[in-house]
DNA sequence: CTGAAAGCGCTAACAA
DNA sequence: TTGTTAGCGCTTTCAG
């Protein structure tokens, strides 16, 4: 990729023996131009391998046709369902998508964001880890349309997260489901069947105060609300934050009852701690419960199939699509809240 | 993102009663500048929210610092996991990933690389499904440092794909498994075990002549010859080019025999047919042999664990990138074949 | 150590 | 229908 300079739209011009100004029209699709003469020019450009720049494009018309899709990784298949979905609903827009992963880490996040907004992209979906007021402000200034998932960021006016439900405005338009609601739902059906005892598996949730973890939260939230909505005691409700291991699953049940359900605040929790109870001897849903959460397509594949929480994601990627557009376009979307559904799977008695 | 433009170095510099070039030798740690200067500008920077334009900085420098990553999708966590890898090796290179996903349509794929080529990024990681000289000679046109991965393009001037063996020369370099010897190794392995009918699963070989299958091919190639080398019969073979399905099973395995083994060029087809007789009442390895390819990482939740092929991804990653970088850096790197794998699982007898 | 000026390749408004 | 021209924002000589 050394000697021989890039073709340029002047090379063409010159070689075609017209201007800079027809060449445009011819590879624009512009009007004003004689078909003989488009047709000339688009033939040339071919023969010589012409090949529009699109940074000096995107400098010259403050635009892009690209949109950044910022996400933790793709481990999850949950985001890569995600990728897979936006990317396909942008193209259909006419957009690409710049898909970056930030690997929850705030630093990197920030790192992306800033590479976008550098790039002048023409706006953002962004799955964030990061929350507050200054967050917010610097987000704003970069004056890109912004679509959030995964987690909201409550409007500042409106105070702290409320855990007794009142989804408020946000401080940009969100895509996703009531996670509240979802888990609360899900949790409602499951003591339904007689569990008594909860154990709430969310290792994120350590990270607490660094980070937004909105979503998680939430999640957590709702399942405390149906607890005690069923009446049982608090006392019968196990909040673990670690991940999933040989120890943990040793130091917290020590011997599975029947009458407890491990819910997990991630179907990736729950394959590994579905993965360990089996190893060990033990059956589900006979032994124990088992709810997971995000109904990853991979479950389909597992024995038992762990009960789970159904979110929309293709509804969700072409949502958030379609969202930010119409954000492009100058309009200011209105938060969405898509339904979510329980899926008993075979890990509940 | 209407009112208020954005802020320009230009702008920087007014605001700081010096000359744009001050301000990009303050914000690019240029050398020539009095330390106070610098810190002056730069705080102006922050408090003015001034962004740099990476849209104009490409333009005038013709770097980049970003490599393009076009893979099948993301629905194989096979992908998913390159991504990641690649992700994080580019950017501990200084380099941003723009991943571009183009469902192994040939048209999509020409599409992002014209896209990336258009954004002038400084290389490309690609896995195509194309080849053919006219191919071969577009990409080469684009003057953008290639490596592929997954399918090689073996050069024109050696001829066609030699089922028997012989790694020669790349049109571009590869890094990746060595798939027939891979897929041949582990069919010896399994044939050792007393298998004698082999039914072959490989859905994409139906696409072949319209694209580029050599990986798949090869895999295919390698499992013929280690069959042959068993002294079995031919007709013993099976060759299968249908997605799993209820029908596909019935169709062709109407009555599992212990002495069968299904491979399955991909776990993922894999995983679709263990779950279909699973589901038909069949026991695994019991009624039938099965063996996958990847080792992709979901197999841990599955039970039985299907015996597959490991390729080591992160390495695999890893070494695109350097070798990306090398051939960035003006130099050609050279193919690279990295170690498979067998790994027996659950069911094999 | 700093300023001035000429591009990079493309687009868009205005003339012709 | 086509040509001309003035930028877009940053980098990079070359003077000062």
């Amino acid at each position: 990729m050394k000697d021989g300079k890039n073709v340029t739209s002047l090379d063409l011009a010159l070689a075609c023996g017209v201007s800079q100004g027809t060449v445009d029209r011819a590879l624009n699709d512009r009007p004003g131009i004689k078909p003989e003469t488009k047709r000339r020019i688009l033939e040339q450009a071919e023969v010589m391998g012409f090949r529009l720049n699109l940074s000096a494009s995107s400098l010259a018309t403050g635009r892009n046709r690209l949109i950044g899709l910022v996400l933790f990784d793709l481990e999850n298949r949950f985001f890569a369902q995600m990728a897979n979905c936006v990317t396909r609903s942008a193209r259909q827009a006419g957009y690409h998508v710049q898909l970056m992963l930030t690997g929850k880490d705030p630093i990197e996040e920030q790192y992306c964001l800033d590479q976008l907004a550098g790039r002048r992209v023409d706006g953002v979906i962004l799955c964030t880890v990061q929350k507050g007021e200054a967050f917010v402000r610097r987000l704003r200034e970069a004056r890109i349309p912004v679509v959030l998932t995964g987690n909201r960021i409550p409007d500042e006016t409106i105070g702290q997260t409320d855990p007794e439900r009142s989804i408020g405005k946000d401080a940009f338009p969100f895509v996703g489901i009531d996670d509240f609601r979802a888990m609360h739902d899900a949790i409602c059906e499951v003591l339904a069947r007689g569990y008594r005892r909860l154990v709430f598996l969310a290792p994120s949730l350590s990270r607490a105060g660094k980070g937004n973890l909105y979503a998680q939260e939430q999640r957590l939230a709702g399942a405390r609300s149906a607890f005690s909505e069923f009446g049982l005691p608090a006392g019968s409700f196990r909040l673990l934050d670690r991940k999933p291991s040989e120890k943990l699953m040793n130091a917290c049940i020590p011997g599975p009852e029947p009458d407890t359900v491990l819910v997990c605040s991630s179907d990736l929790y729950a394959l590994d701690m579905l993965h360990l109870f089996t190893k060990r001897g033990f059956q589900l849903p006979r032994d124990l419960g088992l709810l997971g959460f995000d109904n990853l397509d991979i479950l389909r594949y597992v024995s038992p199939r762990p009960a789970t929480v159904d979110i929309p994601m293709n509804d969700l990627g072409d949502a958030a699509v379609r969202m930010l557009l119409e954000s492009i376009g100058g309009r200011t979307p209105e938060s969405l809240y898509l339904p979510h559904a329980m899926i008993p799977g075979e890990t509940l008695r």
